[in-house]
RNA sequence: GGCGCGGUAGCUCAGUUGGUUAGAGCGAUCGACUCAUAAUCGAUAGGUCGGGAGUUCAAGUCUCCCCCACGCCA
């Protein structure tokens, strides 16, 4: 039994995230946990929302709430989200914890103890009215080199030149369209990531093993230009993390906070002390702390491409500058966008399926299934209404629940609802057998190296056997000259459906729980040998006829679907 | 403009270090079966592997140029 723990990117604070998100971080990440859990592994899966930064200030300002009302609520909602889609967080913290505050704080005494922050005077433009500093992107004027009167701070989305926001000709505030501006001194920290090159570039060079888009930027942000940048990791705002220096205070810098990207991944660390804090963990140290049992811990993140640069460079410079034991991570599977009908999913325009949406309209098993069977591993995916609804269709309603479907009112009408008497197995059923361990030892491979479109085919490919051996000896033929074998092979039929049960759990487990519920099955420890898992259920054990597992998706629901995300809002 | 990931059957995608007639699922067509959610099983059709040039006994797989899509950055 090996040790592993797992994280998923932290959502951010600020709304219900779409499928797209899902897929490319929360949703695999749930998938390897419950794997590594059914195989008998020790997991501790965490993830935890995102919760500062200026989004987040904005959003509850919209709101009329205050910031921290505001973030407690959205957490409650996404925590539901995420259980409604059966995400298995062993934990589900938040980045505003007071444990993430002292360790943010503490790493940050630390690294300036190993000389690794500097403090740096810059000019940032002010606003008056809305009493605080604006980052670029929220600043808008009129572009000095073309005229486009929706220049941003940082760049002319016309012209495309990269401007600075002082260069801007009547430059506002978008947040409240104020003009009362003024450029003024502020002093803020940079984490030293220069100094760290090199440590970062030889870890990153050991990691063969990794995803190539996952190594390919790294080492892009690595050696671009002048090479790794020191990074700011304070801001002058009110919501976040106050600076400090350990305990103490930093003289200089009251009344700033760390930025949101320092704390964040933090997060990861502070999360496992808040699983132990809420009582449902005994020893956080001996997951973080190499020097206190972590060392056989084998730990792997699951985030978007978009997250990649922070976790191969940014968090691994906070931990390899403490020069502290702290456990790095081992493996980064990283995804690609999924895209939605031919473009990308927009909060902002509504277009679209977002979490919450996606469960009032069908159960989670439905989206587990169909996007980590098409998670966008090797490059961006595409979802669309009508693969949908076909592929869902077809695996779900047509192999899987099907088959279970038949087996079980077979077996119903011609025996009873218990496993028949029958003979010992024979030829047609070793060929079968043979067939589920070699699909079983892929199925157990690709997980193993979190190849998931892979896994859902092989997982597929075991359902697939069982409808080719019930079509190939034919039961419902069989029962007329000889019933005791046709019972034989309905035994088999109905061990199967248990074998299913607890083979795709990791994928869809309401529906794996259902059957197993119908095949009322007690043991459901993942098989070690298929001879042995399709005589678990021996003759006379009692099972019920369960309901529809997966119900079509029909053509109507289909359009109106389609239609009603396709984007409408502005 | 620079960089990155891609461009393989109607659709969604696999194709290890270059090596026999390029694969899967869906869809289509035909057939079998009738236990089942008009389900299942089998068979067949369908691709000049974005375009061009090159290296090689041999290239979807390597090199160069070009085109297209998406993304990131300045």
């Amino acid at each position: 039994m090996a040790r592993h723990l797992i994280t998923s990117a932290i959502p951010y604070i600020n709304g219900i995230k779409h499928l797209g998100n899902l897929v490319g971080s929360q949703l695999p990440a749930d998938l390897y946990a419950r794997y590594l859990r059914g195989r008998g592994h020790e997991v501790l899966f965490l993830c935890a929302t995102d919760e500062h930064g200026t989004p987040a200030e904005l959003a509850a300002a919209k709101a009329g709430k205050p910031v921290a009302d505001y973030c407690a609520e959205m957490h409650d909602v996404q925590a539901e989200i995420a259980a409604g889609f059966r995400l298995s967080f062993d934990y589900f913290g938040r980045s505003s914890s007071p444990q993430n505050h002292a360790l943010t704080q503490a790493f940050a005494g630390r690294l300036a103890d190993m000389g690794l922050i500097r403090e740096v005077v810059e000019e940032q433009v002010y606003s008056n009215a809305d009493g605080r500093f604006l980052p670029d992107r929220y600043i808008e004027g009129t572009c000095p080199n073309c005229g486009f009167e929706s220049a941003r701070g940082d760049q002319c989305d016309n012209c495309t030149k990269q401007l600075d926001p002082t260069d801007l000709i009547d430059a506002r505030s978008t947040i409240s369209g104020s003009t009362d501006l003024e450029v003024r001194e502020t002093k803020h920290l940079y984490l030293r990531q220069s100094a760290l090159k090199d440590d970062i570039a030889a870890w990153i060079g050991s990691k063969t093993d990794w995803p190539i888009l996952t190594t390919s930027i790294a080492k892009k942000w690595l050696n671009d230009g002048d090479g790794l940048q020191d990074r700011g990791i304070t801001r002058d705002l009110d919501w976040g993390i106050p600076v400090k220096k350990g305990t103490e205070d930093w003289p200089g810098m009251e009344g700033k906070v760390f930025y949101v990207w320092f704390d964040a991944p933090i997060e990861y660390i502070a999360c496992a002390q808040e699983w132990v804090d809420a009582g449902k963990g005994a020893d956080w140290e001996r997951w973080w702390r190499t020097d206190k049992g972590a060392d056989d811990v084998t730990y792997t993140q699951f985030m978007g491409k978009d997250n990649v640069p922070f976790h191969t460079l940014s968090f691994p410079a906070t931990i390899l500058g403490s020069q502290e034991p702290w456990k790095l991570v081992d493996y980064i599977k990283s995804f690609n966008y999924l895209n939605y009908d031919g473009g990308q999913f927009s909060t902002s325009r509504g277009r679209g399926v977002f979490m919450d949406q996606a469960l009032e309209i069908l159960p989670a098993d439905y989206w587990r299934w169909w996007l980590l069977s098409h998670a966008p591993e090797s490059s961006d995916a595409e979802f669309t209404w009508e693969n949908f609804q076909t592929d869902v269709n077809k695996d779900l309603a047509d192999v899987l629940g099907n088959f279970v479907s038949r087996i079980t009112k077979f077996c119903r009408s011609k025996f009873s609802e218990a496993v028949p008497e029958g003979p010992d197995y024979g030829p047609a059923e070793a060929e079968l057998i043979a067939n589920l361990s070699a699909k079983l030892a892929d199925y157990e491979g690709h997980m193993d190296t979190m190849e998931v479109r892979k896994s859902a085919a092989d997982l597929r490919a075991m359902w697939v056997l069982g409808n080719e051996y019930l079509q190939s000896v034919a039961p419902w033929t069989t029962f007329k000259t000889d019933p005791a074998k046709a019972a034989m092979q309905v035994r088999m039929g109905l061990n199967l459906c248990r074998l299913y049960g607890v083979l795709s759990a990791p994928f869809i487990p309401d529906a794996s729980a259902d059957i197993l519920a119908a095949m009322n099955a007690s043991d459901v420890t993942w098989p070690d040998d298929i001879t042995e898992a399709v005589s678990a259920l021996q003759a006379g054990h009692a099972f019920t006829v369960p309901e529809i597992t997966f119900r079509k998706i029909t053509d109507d629901e289909r359009a109106d679907w389609a239609k009603r995300f396709a984007g409408i809002r502005d």
